[in-house]
DNA sequence: GCGACAG
DNA sequence: ATCTTGTCGC
């Protein structure tokens, strides 16, 4: 499948929060009864002191969780940070390296929030709704909402917010900080709980996450060249690692 | 007006 | 997010 490609440049902040107000009325937390076999983990990092947004995603196979594909992407970063319009900063560089994937991921695991949003449309919710993909948001930390403390026996609690239930704060790791789950787009609240735990393997972040994050956060493609050699992955993604001209721009 | 504020 | 070595704790 094709991708679309996007970029927010001449885009101002408060034309953004617009966009996000109306395309947050498409969003569908009822659950899809397709089957759910590929996850993609979906994660961004920067290089050249945030000049480069390096987008990955990582494609695993479950019941195992065994990686079965993964892609990057760089481009110019064209948008600045603002905490509630993160979406418009890393959507196109991961709508870039979703493009380089070999395998249709079934669902989206993104490194970010879903409904647990000022507008209840954060990237899980985004990226979901523009490529129709079922996507779940996993924050590592709080962007809006109110739950009651974990404890050794409380692994999971509700996230409120203006009197709703928007995801739930899980414990995905004894003695780590927890991870804050909510829908992106064609799930509920209950099952994109399910999914994230099911797709834990012992670590805070889940197993598709993990590798995004360490794709992503690898400028010297360390991780990407050892895996290019792995006869297991399918996938031999070497035109994915030539570095991001710069006269390209 | 004063804080809070994903990555 | 990124810049960064050692170091406190399970």
């Amino acid at each position: 499948m094709r991708f679309p490609n996007m970029d927010f440049t001449n885009l101002s902040p408060k034309d953004a929060i617009d966009q996000q107000k109306t395309l947050a009325q498409q969003i569908s937390l009822i659950d899809r009864e397709a089957p759910v076999k590929c996850i993609a983990g979906i994660d961004v990092g920067f290089e050249a002191k945030g000049r480069i947004t390096r987008a990955a995603a990582a494609l695993v196979m479950l019941p195992d969780l065994h990686l079965i594909d993964f892609a990057i992407a760089r481009r110019p970063t064209s948008f600045p940070y603002i905490p509630g319009l993160l979406s418009f900063r890393e959507i196109p560089a991961i709508l870039d390296a979703l493009n380089n994937l070999v395998y249709h991921p079934d669902l989206l695991l993104v490194d970010g929030h879903g409904i647990a949003h000022p507008r209840k449309f954060g990237i899980a919710c985004h990226l979901g709704l523009v490529t129709d993909i079922t996507s779940i948001g996993v924050g590592k930390s709080r962007l809006v909402g109110t739950s009651n403390p974990l404890t050794e026996k409380i692994t999971c609690t509700e996230l409120a917010y203006r009197g709703e239930t928007i995801g739930q704060v899980i414990q995905s790791k004894a003695g780590t900080k927890p991870l804050y789950v909510s829908p992106g787009h064609h799930i509920s609240i209950e099952k994109a709980t399910t999914r994230v735990f099911e797709s834990l393997k012992g670590y805070r972040l889940p197993e598709p996450i993990r590798w995004a994050h360490r794709l992503a956060s690898d400028p010297e493609n360390i991780l990407l060249r050892a895996l290019a050699k792995e006869p297991q992955l399918i996938n031999r993604p070497r035109e994915h690692v030539k570095r991001f001209d710069p006269s390209e721009i």
